[in-house]
RNA sequence: UGCCCCUUAGCUCAACUGGCAGAGCGUCUGACUCUGGAUCAGAAGGUUCCAGGUUCGAAACCUGGAGGGGCAACCA
């Protein structure tokens, strides 16, 4: 070892800065505190998996606390059903929260503090409408105008509120807002609205009996101190809000209070991530559901196989910053080879079959061959037996009728070995009327066979097959990108981001060839296919007469590269 | 023409309070040989947006400029 100082605590990024120097200094008297606050209005995508990771990354490195929030204040977009599936999410990617709280638990402390900042003058009851309030704001290059309902004396907005929270008013006819400074140069700050009359609504935790709820600004960050959160991390377009996070905070008398740090959210390639388009996705039917295996959910990852290791390695790899971040996918798809290489157990599938007839090979025979089920370089073992025979499929795409250059599997005369069996040698091809190749007559060498005394024989390539009797059919799903270009919403104008969905983002494959030794495996599992890609059994579809696998990422692709070089 | 943020390798991003500019992906080269679409190793690649200033020393601090982004929902 290297006699460079070991850091007591983790220093990653600069938030962990930050975090790590108030625990040096003691700032808050207390383990730090983060939460995760999701609004249960649609499920958890990408995103929401770094916020995830950084939040509940930092309370267990520093051995403080990570509360899982529903930040519930819109009774319009919220409901059960997504609470449930945050809460499958947060722990399937493998975190414990210590509190489980919801900002509509908090409303009668809001509503507490909102009657304080009246009786402070900090706050009042606005009748105009919304246009007008809108209006009002000014721009950005120019101040707003004060309600005239601004100077209203303490006792009449202390009896307006209180009619509002008693449901004497109908939505829109009054709002209570702070009263700070129509002329700041931060539009957040002119007289933000804290509290909105929704009396009609159905809260999915409140029913109807509450009717005056918090917006955004007054929720949040009230939430934080009544929890005793000591960071608060949101993404950066609430930079602006800060101002008033910290404002209300002030003036509610809470001491030692939380601070709000910013930091870029993720923005993937060829995706999008954002609660509101995944939505419309899932509605108009663009997709199956929101687990539908190409969507960039934790519940989409999860159900196309990709692994929490691998969400979590990757939002290692990323990091936090001030910036934002455009991350290509072939980062993320990285991630997910890396976990997989070394975990998941190799077998044969022949996505496109062609048959193989072995015309030297003993008519009725069958015999098992061992294979290894990982390669060389990971460190696992275990072997199984596969059947060979002498009608065989292999991959239409590793036949050329008349070879590329550098194409080093099979075409008339060449030879090539089949993996863990011997290698054969091209004879003579079978064509249907139209002339297309239909099969292939091949003759095989006996010295040949793998791990035998004479197997030493060599050959330029190795390709993967399945016994043609013995291969079980099966279904697969071939997922690629959503959408055909980086930035979905870089689209011309008139159009937005639906029209640039990859229309061959799902190729179903309804009739593979796969080895037999998978037929007893538990839906689920994980496999690599060789020279394939990485696959797993459809927890939904696939049921032991009628396998179906997802692709849950393709292998690095360098016969590509070689294509495309010519 | 207000407030705030950002600009570092081909791409996406790091670099604690000023101290020899790094990583991943991609690219190229090589190794292995029963995944030649796996894996492993190595290399190339930089006027840190521009112009001044402070400093022994600036990617970092100051001034000015250019370019990109966020903010004017009774959404979060």
């Amino acid at each position: 070892m290297s006699d460079t100082p070991i850091p007591d605590l983790p220093r990653r990024d600069f938030i962990r800065e930050l975090v790590a120097d108030d625990v040096a200094t003691g700032r808050f008297g207390r383990p730090p505190a983060t939460r995760f606050p999701p609004e249960p209005n649609g499920f958890l995508h990408m995103g929401h998996a770094k916020s995830i990771c950084l939040n509940f990354g930092i309370a267990r490195e520093f051995g403080g606390t990570c509360n899982l929030r529903f930040d519930d204040t819109n009774p319009f977009t919220e409901e059960m059903q997504y609470v449930e599936a945050i809460k499958r999410d947060v722990e399937w990617l493998g975190f414990k929260w210590d509190g489980e709280f919801y900002a509509s638990d908090y409303f009668e402390q809001l509503y507490d503090i909102a009657e304080l900042l009246v009786k402070k003058g900090k706050a009042y009851v606005d009748d105009q409408t919304e246009e007008e309030i809108r209006t009002n704001r000014g721009t950005v290059t120019s101040p707003g105008t004060p309600s005239p309902f601004r100077n209203r004396s303490t006792d009449e907005n202390l009896d307006l509120l209180r009619r509002m929270k008693a449901g004497e008013f109908a939505d829109g006819a009054c709002v209570l807002r702070a009263k700070i400074d129509m002329a700041h140069p931060n539009m957040i700050m002119r007289d933000p609205l804290l509290l909105r009359i929704r009396r009609g609504a159905h809260h999915y935790r409140r029913g109807t009996s509450w009717h005056i709820f918090p917006l955004y600004d007054f929720a949040h960050g009230l939430s934080d101190a009544i929890e005793g959160i000591t960071r608060s991390l949101c993404t950066l377009e609430f930079k602006d809000n800060r101002d008033i996070y910290d404002w209300l905070v002030e003036h509610a008398g809470f001491t030692d209070p939380p601070r709000q740090i910013e930091f870029a959210r993720l923005e993937l390639d060829y995706t999008v991530l954002s609660k509101r388009k995944l939505l419309r996705l899932v509605n108009e039917g663009h997709v199956s559901g929101w687990d539908d295996p190409r969507m960039p959910t934790i519940a989409g990852l999860r159900r196309r196989g990709v692994r929490p290791e691998a969400i979590r390695d990757f939002a290692e790899v990323i990091g936090v910053a001030r910036k934002d971040a455009r991350v290509e996918i072939a980062s993320f798809e990285h991630a997910v080879r890396n976990d997989l290489n070394m975990e998941v157990p190799r077998v044969l599938c022949v996505l496109k079959p062609l048959k193989v007839v072995l015309t030297n090979y003993p008519e009725g025979r069958v015999e098992m061959l061992e294979a290894q089920n990982y390669p060389h370089d990971v460190p696992k073992t275990g072997t199984r037996q596969i059947p060979f025979s002498r009608e065989l499929y292999i991959d239409r795409d590793d036949f050329m009728e008349v070879p590329a250059k550098k194409f080093f599997r099979l075409s008339p005369g060449s030879e090539v070995r089949l993996r863990f069996g011997y290698i054969i040698k091209c004879e003579e091809l079978v064509k249907d009327a139209a002339g297309n190749v239909v099969e292939l007559r091949c003759t095989y060498d006996a010295e040949t066979k793998s791990g035998g005394a004479n197997s030493d024989k060599k050959v330029k390539g190795t390709i993967h097959w399945v016994s043609a009797a013995q291969a079980l059919s099966c279904e697969v799903r071939l997922y690629d990108r959503l959408f055909s270009i980086p930035d979905p919403d870089d689209v011309p104008e008139g159009q937005d981001f639906i029209s640039a969905l990859n229309p061959d983002s799902l190729v179903v494959i309804p009739e593979a060839k796969v080895e037999p030794t998978v037929g007893q495996d538990p839906v689920g599992t994980r496999y690599q296919f060789e020279r394939a890609g990485y696959f797993m059994s459809d927890v939904e579809d696939s049921r032991p007469g009628k396998l179906v696998f997802n692709r849950i990422v393709g292998l690095r692709d360098s016969w590509a590269k070689e294509v495309k070089k010519g």
